[in-house]
DNA sequence: GTAAAGGGTACTGATCCGGTCCAATTTTGG
DNA sequence: CCAAAATTGGACCGGATCAGTACCCTTTAC
């Protein structure tokens, strides 16, 4: 249903909690405290992102975690990569398992990629500190419409 | 994982058929076979599609599918919706069922709405017609940086 | 009237996600 | 050295959703 898994959103939204406070240590009981989640879901969304690299991990009695990496330079499109895998609308990305029967079919799947390209791109431009950011100024994401007019977008034409 | 099902694959792919041909009409099993898909399958996807006023059918010996409207006026957009229902990456998009736990959320809420919209608004521009279209010439959709850094997809202008 | 087509609904199997739990490892602190 | 606290890793189960199928009805052409 072209949607992002639940453990990815809390992903998003712990990690903006953390970017709240950078430098700081957070624990796994405490952000799952915070953020009324129950413990082993937060633990465990931690540790996969912890995996991929977005967070630094400090075991032991005095442990917890903070991020990686500056809050400006962590994409949204990042942590769903990390938790879900690759981005792509379609099936078929990359694979191509078998014939797709119909010679039509490649050009339907090309402009796919296109979309698929378009879409991570997206999120690829929004940032952890964008997503905590009171949203107040301007647009964050500004896609379709270079140049509107419904299907123009091809029209553009070269 | 931010998937369209196979259902709505499919059906773009009979769609852009149909628009190759518009006028014409066509039969369930010869979509299938053409498709070499299961005949089952199909009719249950333009069944769907013929509910939702993307196709006209016509019943009896001599009956079959044809595109409702030019395949130009027929978004990706429209068609995803039709068969999955509204478009959002989110699942709480309008709902808020109980506390969020966190004020902050909110804010993060909002953000993803924006992105939501977003790509709602780019699978909107793209039309059937530019499915089927062998995507030659130029790029189908142009988003993000309007005003951004980035740009990769933008940058591809051929 | 019969055959061929769409229309609707119900059902089943498989996959995947959400969520939980437990054992192991590491570090602090006495 | 030992115990407590925290992360790490893996296994596990219930439920939702999707893919695919089957059945029966209505409509139309010949």
């Amino acid at each position: 249903m072209i949607r992002i898994t639940k453990q990815t959103d809390y992903g998003i939204l712990l990690l903006t909690r953390l970017a709240g406070d950078p430098g700081r240590l957070f624990t796994a009981p405490e952000l799952a405290i915070e953020a009324t989640l129950p413990l082993p879901m937060v633990s465990k969304i931690l540790k996969a992102l912890a995996r991929q690299g977005l967070l630094s991990s400090q075991r032991g009695v005095k442990g917890g975690y903070c991020l990686a990496a500056p809050a400006e330079e962590i994409s949204v499109a990042r942590v769903i990569e990390a938790i879900e895998g690759p981005i792509g609308i379609t099936e078929c990305i990359e694979e191509a398992p078998g014939e797709c029967g119909l010679a039509e079919v490649c050009s339907v799947r090309s402009n796919w990629n296109r979309i698929n390209r378009a879409i991570r791109e997206a999120l690829a431009q929004i940032s952890l500190a964008e997503m905590g950011a009171n949203s107040g100024s301007a647009q964050l994401v500004t896609l379709g419409n270079s140049g509107k007019g419904a299907g123009g977008a091809s029209a553009a034409t070269r």
